[in-house]
DNA sequence: GGATAAACGGTACGCTGTACGGAAACGATG
DNA sequence: CATCGTTTCCGTACAGCGTACCGTTTATCC
């Protein structure tokens, strides 16, 4: 089945079904499938985790779907047809304001969804409504029609960047603290004078300043890219023409 | 053998080797690996590739490397040393478009790069000193620590973002062009009255839009993308404290 | 010339996604 | 009611992956 046709299946007419009844339709494989990369966390799953957590056999799944592409596809799609949204309300900035913070929540919801990169080349319902409902955000800019998309992006590129840097950080800590890692092999780095030759890693950076207990605040990281960008907007905006 | 030895290999005292000598060093597996990654264009290369590419046997690079993915932040970090950069000099501005272009020249000329998320979680030579003459970029900003951090990694994952667009438009029209696709799927979305209910995505849509002849330009997304973010980083320097 | 130490590299294991095809279960038709 | 066409079910199997294991080979050190 071609993958537009299972993005469109609640919108298409419905053919009386012939031959054997399926025992799952899509709409339960891709959930099953949300669920366990959800819990997994990362889009290590495998298709026989979700048959697995499904209760059917692995190749049943493959009754509903083509391929484990696809139904990413479709998970990817569900997710943002179901996503919480706020009201788009107020200034631009406020609006984009909005659509970060929904972005956000959805990929946090979702890690996962952090991970894969293909934004709008899923042509679903889903997709669809949440670019449009985003496009809404923008379209009083004063700017081009390609301009707006590559604001609107940027927005939700950054968005996808900081919530990868926050989890990265979050389960980096989780493993192992950043002074435990230094009594294990920092030793090494300062007996080579890492320190002395890289002064403003070792100062501002992120990995190395850890060691030396400098704070690494990615959502202070967050909030001040975020208000970068639309200062910017509106910066191109006001000068423009 | 531990990664941070490994990527500090040349700097560590040679200790007089005892037992059978390797048939090859770790150098030239990770030149390899990196030819190999280069020719393939994604992280989908696997270690029997660069096996074959070497004129090995498998096993063979597990003498020189724990792991394919300790090859990886081996083979991460040597891109990062050898990467080409421009001289930084003049303003913020661009000294930061500077960063900007050579980032991006980086990401062309090993396109895998763009598919790895760990920006700064490697302590090799080579991502400390890029990292030391990035972070020069944005030390005479008006900005804490924090903040000039996250300017400068604002910049960075745009244009890693941007890059993967590129790369990913460029892919796709390779495959089928935008007027194949619409007549080969469209007239189902077009039944539907997609155009009808999501306006602004169709008008604007860089996959939709594509479909009804849009221009979608990437290389102009990234200069209007980047331009936003140096004029917002301006915004914040001379408006804050 | 052992002893020791390291790399060599063939074999094999567990894992993945999924192609294949016989069996089974339905609606439609004679 | 029997048969046919159609579709799903799902066990088996295969090619690919990263790499653990380990006997063999080749070096240096005493």
């Amino acid at each position: 089945m071609q993958t537009v046709r299972l993005l469109w299946r609640h919108r298409i007419p419905v053919v009386p079904p012939r031959g054997r009844p399926a025992r799952m339709g899509v709409d339960q494989v891709v959930a099953s499938g949300i669920e366990v990369a959800d819990r997994v966390g990362n889009l290590g799953f495998g298709m026989r985790d979700v048959a697995r957590h499904a209760g059917v056999p692995v190749m049943t799944l493959y009754s509903s779907v083509d391929a484990r592409e696809q139904l990413l596809e479709l998970m990817i799609d569900q997710c943002r047809a179901e996503m919480a949204h706020a009201p788009q309300r107020g200034t631009w900035r406020s609006r984009l304001q909005t659509v970060a913070a929904d972005n956000r929540a959805l990929l946090e919801a979702h890690p996962w969804l952090a991970d894969v990169e293909s934004e709008r080349a899923i042509l679903g319902p889903g997709t669809l409504v949440k670019y449009e409902r985003e496009l809404g955000a923008v379209a009083s800019l004063n700017l081009s029609d390609p301009d707006k998309d590559a604001a609107l992006s940027l927005v939700i590129d950054f968005v996808r960047a900081s919530v990868r840097a926050i989890r990265h950080t979050a389960l980096e800590q989780s493993v192992e603290t950043a002074a435990e890692w230094w009594a294990r092999e920092g030793e090494l780095l300062a007996g080579l004078g890492v320190a002395e030759e890289f002064p403003l890693a070792s100062r501002i950076g992120t990995a190395t300043g850890q060691a030396y207990n400098a704070a690494s605040d990615p959502e202070r990281a967050f909030a001040f890219g975020l208000s970068v960008i639309l200062d910017g907007i509106q910066a191109r905006v006001a000068g423009g023409s």
